[in-house]
Order: structure tokens, then C-alpha cells, then sequence
DNA sequence: ACGTACTTGGAGAGCGCTTTCCGAAGTGTT
DNA sequence: AACACTTCGGAAAGCGCTCTCCAAGTACGT
């Protein structure tokens, strides 16, 4: 026997525990407390044991041992769709976005360093969310962390109703006393209203996204309570669905009613994206015409021309959290409801 | 008790097959076949065990079933980078970038409707690739599809020798024995040339990718050969790593290079992005001073001003295809190897 | 020398499910 | 009425692992 290798060839039945066993001379306990790093072992039957392993080219079986330990090494990302009906064309949109893109970096920048791994579901029927959580107090995933797309979506009540370790990014539409990690998306919006202000703009607008995502709700009433504090109790505003061609229409719409504007508030950068579009379009300058403030730092505000003036979404750093957070929960099922909430920072670049 | 809820109390032991057997006066064995779908069940008898089902409010555990059955109703996504050591900066970029959203969202258009989860692994060192190998033959997950970063990955070769059902997305970068769904990269390259050298460009460079990658190198073999054929004989190339800061800097090398250039292809969109900035910066205009076309047709294409000149790269149907690949394979292992090639086609804007 | 306490390794009972094997009952033929 | 078939449901053997017991071994105090 070539001892040491480690080859098993393919097609033929994978050493067990068993195997590892018979080969060391001792029993499958044994084996198993070697491999779980377990003391008690005499250092001697330890070595034994490791040889074994090594000559047997051993690898334990996740499945089995997740069966009896009720740990399965895994996180589930859930992307929960409240009114999808299936093929949603929206779900295309959804991952194309770097929204999605940066909470998955952000999440797996902690838990490869923990060895867990991410299974991603997309939930949209009732069906599908009833199974979802069924698989999850069967412990298919140690937790989980949601991300909500518009709507009142039911799933947050349904995991902590089912004591699923959960964590959401971004506040539930719905109160639930689920742990979540969320932008103070108020503040953001202030940042920006205070700054164009600042600028010397007289009148100021804004484009909001969907009215039933929390976070856009806070970002309009963020943007209009700032904007009033400075004297502005009302400021013209149009809204999109958070992708460049709404925010293109968006400012059409905006321009149409209010053509003497001079600052914009867009609350994402994809829309800034089409907002810009539609101003050069309509021969106006930015900034020297309408000054710009976009929302999230992503890779869209870099990219546009002039460079976007946004306010930062540490998007990452948000979503790494989350998943520290949803560790700790998993490791203390006690552990009280928590949820953090980043402040959001402006930064500056040649649209306004 | 008040059938039919299906409601278990959190914190209790979740029913099993056993439970339902108990209810419905039946064995544990034709539970198991009603739940199934296995004919050679008496009508009555099957009405009886849903009803149980009901009433327990039944969830079949996939880990224990997927013990026996060895299906797991998984599919790895694994992001195979052959260089880095752990934390790596690269990964950031990578997910942020659309590419990896792109593949997420076709991989998900099919799998989504096989009612199959996709669970995300990245792999950087020698060991967590045979830690990846030996849980996959373990039936950790029913199939891989590969995604490679630059370098020479020895992952899919290690992936075939363990009999493990792979389909790569993008042709992998040593000949190996393995299914891939790839873009003909060199026709894209060619429609590019063709298309600026109709233009009536006279001095046409290139912005390519890493030396390392496959998809890169073909792309800038198929523009030289199709440049050759139109009688130039020599490009200047200035490379870059596929990010928008090194496609600046590719641009300001080849200006610098070759001052009189009129026309560049760039071996993707961010790239581009990158590229446009430069020119402005030099004071050279769109397409009117140099003309230019990009690679991807990602969502960055459109967000550019002038809108970007492009070649489509159909990720998402690619994705899809190789998912679909990967199901069949899984379906019927002595499927014989194959790969699929999609046609790139030439997507007009008003960069060239 | 005996009892007590602690360490160490093995036997075996599961985790929740599928599936083979069989016997019992039902159907039709001669 | 006896035979061969077919259909159907149950008993039970695992899948590969962990972990609780328990027995044997070792060390110590009295």
C-alpha cells in the first residue's frame, strides 16, 4: 500500500470513519474524537489514527455528520420577493445591480474566514417561503440573512416566528423583532439636501426611489426634513424604481414640472446615471446648472461624467457585519435582538 | 388538536416521517412513498398520510433524505482563484464587478425553476480546493460550475479526475477534460476590428486584458488576426486587469505611445469606462477624435457617455446554458463531455 | 491491600430518511 | 377449485457520523 497518498479512485466507495478505524486498529469513536480534536486520546492511538486517515485518503462526510449534529456549516442568503410570481424579470435586474454583487463580497470577506459557506434561495410564492422555513428549522442552514426587495414582505415575521437564527440588511418594511444592520438613510439624505443648500442652490429637488421600500421612505423624509429646516417646505419630487432608465425618466418628469431647478437629490446612483443623461439631453450643465447628489459610493458613481458627489453606503462593511452578527447568534441562540446602523458619510466629487 | 394549521411550536421537536406514520396508522415506509410519488399506493391510504401531513405539519429533513439518496439538490458555484493567499484584495473587485452578478442571475433563471439552491464557495489555497474536491464527492453538492480567475487553476482538472460533475464558464485555461459554455471570444475581437476599420479608422490600438486569462488572450488573438487581414500588420496594445482605474492607465499608455490613434478596442466595458475618462482628460473626443469599442455589453455600456460601441457577451444566457449542461450531466453521468460556444454579435452606441 | 476518583477507549443507540426484500392479499386463467 | 401472477404495505437494514453510557485501566489516599 502506498501509504500516505491520500487517492482514493474514482467510482470506488469513500473510506469511512470505519475504514479509518479498522486501519488505525482502533474504534470509530475513537476516530472520530481524533478528527474532532477532542482530548482523551493517548497521544500514541492519535498518531495511529492520523496515519490511518492519511493512508485511507479520508475525508469526513459533511452530510452525516450535519445529520447528527444539527450544524450544517452553511448561511443561507435569502433574497425574498413578496410579490414575484416566478419568473419575475425583476430578479435579472436584481443581481446585475452591484448592490447584490457588494453584499455578497461584504458577507463572504467573514465567512470564508469562518469556513462557512453561502447557499443562496430566492423566495417569492408563499409556497416557496413556507418551505424555505421549513428547511430551516431542520436546520438546512445554521441562519440566515434576508435581503428584502419592495413590498411588506412576510418572511422576517415567519423565521423569527420559526426561532430561526436571522439577520436582515435593512430594516423590515413591517416592525418584527428580527436583528437587522441598516443604513441611517435619513442622515444620508440630509448630508445631501445640506450640502447642495450649502452650494448656493435655490431649488432643489428630488428623485426618490419606490414608496415602499423603507429605505427610500427614509431617504425622502431624511431629505425633506433637512430641506425644511433650511427653509424649503416643499421640494418637487419624482420617483423611480432605482434603475437608470427610471432615473432617466424621473428627471424628465422632474425638469417638466419644475424647470427652474437647479440641484438634485437622486437616491441612487443608478438613477443618477439616467438623471445625467436625461440633463445633458435637455442642454443643461452639471454641476455649473444643476448640481448632483447621488447615494451609495458604488462603482456607478466613479464611472459617471462628471464623477458623481454621493453619499456613501458601506455596503460591504454592512453586510460583513450582518454576518458576524448572524455568528454570534447562531453560537448564542440567547442572544438578545440587536441591530446596527451605520452613518453614512458624503463624498465629493465633480457633480456638485 | 386543530388540524390541518400545520403550526409546530417553536423549540419543539419538528415531526418525522415516523410521527406522520404514527398519525396516519400506516409505516414509515409508505410515508415515504406517498411523499414521493411512488404509485402502487391505495388511493385511500395516500389520502390518509396527507392528511397526516397536515395535521403534523410535516417537513421532510433534505440532510437526512439527501444521506441515502445522495442528491442534495445543490450546486456549488465555485470561485476558483488559483493565486491568492486567503484575504485576498482581488475578491472585492470581482463580486462588485457585474460580471459575477451577471452569471448569478442566468445560473439562477434555471436553477431557480429545477427547484435547485446554489451555494457559493470560493477556494484560493491547495488545501480548501481538496477540502472543496473531497466534500464533493462526498455529495456535499450534486455538481460545480467553475468560474476561474486569472492564472493556471489546477482546480478543474481535479475536479474530473474526482468524477465530480463540472461545467466551467469560460474555457478552461489548461486543456482539460471538462464541459464549458465559453464566448468566441476571437469572432467578438474581429467584429470590433471590422467594425472600427470600416469606420475609416487608420490607427487602430487595443486596451486588453491580463496576459493570463484565456478569454483575454483570444480576444486580443482575434483582433490581430482580423486587423491583419485588413492589412495592419502590427496594433499597438497597451493591458490592463479588467478594472476601470487600469483601463485609464492602459488609455494614457497607448496615447502616449501612439499619439495619432483614432480608434481603440477595449477588451471590456469597465475598461472602457476607464478609457473614455482618459480621452476626455486629453482632451480627445468621442467617437468625433477616436473611436471606440468596448467588450461585455454589461450594464456599464450604457451608463458611459457617449454610450459605448460594444460586443455582447450573453453572460446570463451562457450562465444559464451551463447550468442547464450541468443538470443533464448530473442527470446522466455518462454524458459525454461537451461544450457549448456562444456567438458574440456587435451592439452599436455612439462610441463608434 | 482496599476503596475512591479520574482518565481513556469501546459498544451501541440513534439522527431522519429511503429502499430492498417478503409475505399477504387480490386478479385472472385453466 | 387450484394455480400462477400481480399489486401493495410493512419490517428492517442501512446511509456515515456523533455522543452518551459504561467498563477497564491508572493513580492516589488511607
Amino acid at each position: 500500500m502506498t501509504a500516505g497518498t491520500g487517492r482514493v479512485p474514482v467510482g470506488e466507495r469513500l473510506p469511512t470513519l470505519e475504514d479509518v478505524a479498522r486501519v488505525a486498529g482502533v474504534s470509530r469513536a475513537t476516530v472520530s474524537r481524533v478528527i474532532n480534536g477532542i482530548r482523551n486520546v493517548d497521544p500514541q492511538l492519535h498518531e495511529m489514527v492520523w496515519n490511518a486517515v492519511g493512508q485511507t485518503g479520508y475525508v469526513p462526510n459533511r452530510l452525516a455528520r450535519s445529520l447528527v449534529t444539527r450544524r450544517t456549516g452553511t448561511v443561507a442568503l435569502v433574497v425574498s420577493d413578496s410579490e414575484s410570481h416566478d419568473d419575475d424579470p425583476f430578479m435579472g435586474r436584481f443581481f446585475a445591480d452591484p448592490y447584490f454583487g457588494r453584499v455578497v463580497g461584504g458577507l463572504m470577506s467573514v465567512l470564508r474566514a469562518a469556513g462557512i459557506q453561502l447557499a443562496l434561495q430566492i423566495v417569492g410564492t408563499e409556497e416557496q417561503r413556507t418551505r424555505l422555513v421549513g428547511d430551516l428549522r431542520h436546520g438546512q442552514a445554521d441562519g440566515v440573512i434576508v435581503l428584502s426587495l419592495p413590498g411588506h414582505d412576510p418572511l422576517p415575521r415567519m423565521l423569527t416566528d420559526a426561532g430561526v437564527p436571522a439577520v436582515m440588511i435593512g430594516r423590515p418594511a413591517d416592525p418584527v423583532p428580527i436583528n437587522y444592520v441598516d443604513l441611517a438613510n435619513d442622515t444620508g439624505a440630509s448630508l445631501a439636501a445640506d450640502h447642495l443648500v450649502e452650494r448656493g442652490c435655490q431649488r432643489i429637488g428630488m428623485i426618490s426611489g419606490p414608496a415602499d421600500v423603507p429605505a427610500s421612505n427614509d431617504r425622502i423624509a431624511g431629505f425633506r426634513r433637512s430641506m425644511a429646516r433650511h427653509g424649503h417646505a416643499w421640494v418637487p419630487l419624482a420617483s423611480g424604481n432605482f434603475t437608470q432608465e427610471s432615473g432617466e425618466d424621473a428627471m424628465r418628469t422632474l425638469l417638466a414640472e419644475s424647470p427652474g431647478v437647479d440641484g438634485v437629490f437622486v437616491a441612487n446612483d443608478l438613477m443618477a446615471l439616467g438623471a445625467l443623461l436625461a440633463l445633458r439631453d435637455a442642454g443643461r450643465r452639471v454641476p455649473e446648472d444643476v448640481a448632483m447628489v447621488g447615494f451609495d459610493d458604488s462603482s456607478a458613481a466613479v464611472a459617471a461624467s462628471p464623477a458623481l458627489t454621493t453619499v456613501r453606503h458601506p455596503l460591504e462593511d454592512m453586510a460583513a457585519e450582518s454576518a458576524r452578527l448572524l455568528l454570534a447568534r447562531i453560537d448564542d441562540p440567547s442572544m438578545r435582538i440587536s441591530s446596527v446602523i451605520y452613518e453614512p458619510t458624503l463624498v465629493l466629487r465633480q457633480s456638485a
